[in-house]
DNA sequence: GTATACTTGCAACGCAGTTGCATTAAATTA
DNA sequence: TAATTTAATGCAACTGCGTTGCAAGTATAC
């Protein structure tokens, strides 16, 4: 199984009280987070704080960024396989127009898309805008 | 033929020096650009003014946005047939990582993508990044 | 030309995210 | 367990992109 405290010790990174919440935190939501939802889960947490802790365990393939087109930025829970160097996080992105909300859909393939524009493509992002599974009710 | 003039007055817009120069840049320009792009080809322009500017064109549909997975707001020419009412820029976008610039690539056809997942998926971004075409030589 | 409605320019603001630096705490070692 | 080392935290100040309020200016319609 994996622990919070495991994950933090498989990507080489200290144990604080700090991390462990916000990991919790990211680990036990359905969406993708900001850094602002994270602060009003935890009371009192140090924005700045906060941001280094989203950097950090961005590097270090704990959680990726959920790309959707807004401008604000949303993290979610890596593949178990990610690491410092190698992210694999190639699924498609969905953002509710009503509710906000973005949620990955690790299980949706992404096809290659056949191009023979000049352009060498090295990574591809797919964010689908909509309703959501909560807010079609 | 659709001069400057004549697309800002089939979208019922005034005649302004300012609209007239920054619509000009946009279209002559084969990547999408930021409101700072445009800033600094035009001399003196006030910041402002031209961030209301790009609002005003992209609700009338002469503009849209370029998503690139970047946290900057980019343009790019609308479709002939967008207006007030309908933008169908449904195509994908490319930024390369080299050096930053973004490009619709209008002739490329996004698949619908199959999902069962509950998400009611209204619009999609496809949002490609690798090196491109000038980067490569 | 005049009236009207829209556009422009300036100042001030909002918000997401970053940087510098001193203080504090986790891990390592003895 | 205590000392040492190395990294994390918290505060202040800052940056960058974009927005809002408001007074002055200008394009259009009559
Ligand atoms: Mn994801
Ligand atoms: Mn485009
Ligand atoms: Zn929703
Ligand atoms: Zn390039």
């Amino acid at each position: 199984m994996n622990t919070i405290h495991d994950i933090l010790k498989q990507h080489e990174l200290r144990i604080t009280p700090i991390r462990e919440m916000v990991l919790v935190v990211i680990r036990d939501s359905k969406s993708a987070l900001s850094s602002q939802d994270i602060e009003l889960k935890l009371n009192d947490i140090d924005r700045i704080t906060l941001y280094r802790t989203l950097k950090t365990f961005e590097s270090k393939g704990i959680i990726h960024k959920a790309v959707d087109g807004t401008n604000v930025q949303k993290f979610a829970m890596c593949d178990a396989g990610c690491n410092e160097h190698i992210h694999h996080d190639q699924h498609a992105h969905f953002n509710c127009d009503h509710c906000g909300s973005t949620f990955c859909l690790d299980s949706l393939e992404i096809p290659a898309i056949k191009h023979d524009t000049g352009f060498q493509v090295r990574s591809m992002d797919v964010i689908m805008k909509g309703i959501c599974a909560d807010c079609a009710d």
